[in-house]
DNA sequence: ATGTTATGTAAGCACTTACTTACATTGCGG
DNA sequence: CCGCAATGTAAGTAAGTGCTTACATAACAT
């Protein structure tokens, strides 16, 4: 990487930061600059302005929808085998990001469009792939007849939100076992519901 | 109400959406007290401080617990209405409250304590409420030896993530049919679940 | 070595922000 | 109608804020 480029992804990167701790109205250009290690005259100067800034950095740090690649390599595996390495794969993908889906949250009001974008290329994309999953189990006659797309919002739901809660509302991180637990409790419910006898 | 009362309570009322729409470093003293039909003297003669302000508002602005009644009236009611009727309720509740969702979200990292215990006193007793429904269904056998705890979670989770998508993300509101629509999908998969047959 | 490109230092500008001070006006109960 | 509490007007302060200008240095390719 060339020495330029090299500056612009510290400064991308100190923008990540900043911006997932303070806000983007609380993050100011001059401690950008200071804690990427280089003057505020030069982020002017590569970026323009702050603003511009904001959207590079989102263009950046996006979620690496490495759902995809996961699904291939289930086929043929049982559902709750294939859908507990879903879960496991989507908490990682969101703890890895986890300042990208606080900044998402935070700034949304301010900047909706900048925001909406970032969304449906990822977390949207994640419900699309999870489809295609069930797709495959519902033809092999181990799905019953339900909206695959409820099906599998109601599955990844449940994750974020347990994500949301643990990682960015009380600022914890889930260990591996953590995620694991989780998973097994969810998928069984979400396999079998919590009736002791259908109820149809 | 007296008159310092209700002058108290418009700042308050300025400041809960202002802070809603930019932030709380995005909404000025000066803003809120215009909001309010105010002058600025005014505000900090009440409040003293802007960060003080904040804190009076969120203690204001509470989710109102009335799930707790409703579950009252629920007794002996099949599963599928109980649970649809909770939902329901859950979904009005965020909806009435969605500024304080937004701002949450939105001030979790750079105000943690605070919206903490916001946060606790409100969406946790839901989680809590709904468990007490649950053991009576549970004691009455109509549901499975699963952890109750993990239960309520799995149907409030999803619930509030597609509050949080269609209201806050995507900015539309739910019509009362769309939120049964939503609730009874939830509800049967969360009864149900996805399999054709138990897998034990 | 030299010329060019990338970065730094320093000062500052125009504007906004939370918050203050001094004084004037309004409203309301006795 | 008087007195006091509640609110307003006006002006300002000190500290930031994004962003700019002028000039100096460092790094690197040829």
């Amino acid at each position: 990487m060339s020495r330029p480029e090299e500056t612009r992804q510290r400064i991308l990167a100190s923008t990540y930061e900043l911006i997932s701790e303070k806000g983007y109205t609380g993050a100011t250009t001059r401690e950008i600059a200071d804690r990427a290690g280089v003057s505020e005259l030069t982020l002017f100067r590569k970026f323009g302005r702050k603003e511009k800034l904001f959207e590079e950095m989102l263009a950046t740090f996006t979620f690496l929808p490495r759902l995809k690649d996961l699904v291939l390599e289930l086929e043929g595996m049982p559902a709750r085998e294939g859908l507990g390495a879903i879960g496991i794969r989507f908490l990682q993908t969101l703890q890895e990001r986890k300042n990208l889906v606080r900044i998402m949250l935070a700034e949304i009001n301010t900047y909706p469009e900048k925001i909406r974008t970032a969304y449906n290329q990822t977390i949207e994309e994640m419900g699309r792939t999870l489809v295609g999953y069930l797709e495959g189990l519902q033809a092999a006659g181990t799905l019953r007849e339900v909206s695959l797309d409820t099906a599998a919002m109601v599955y990844l739901r449940v994750l974020f939100t347990s994500f949301l809660n643990r990682e960015v509302l009380q600022g914890k991180t889930m260990s591996a076992a953590e995620m694991g637990t989780l998973v097994n409790e969810v998928v069984d419910i979400f396999l079998n519901g919590v009736l002791t006898m259908r109820d149809v």
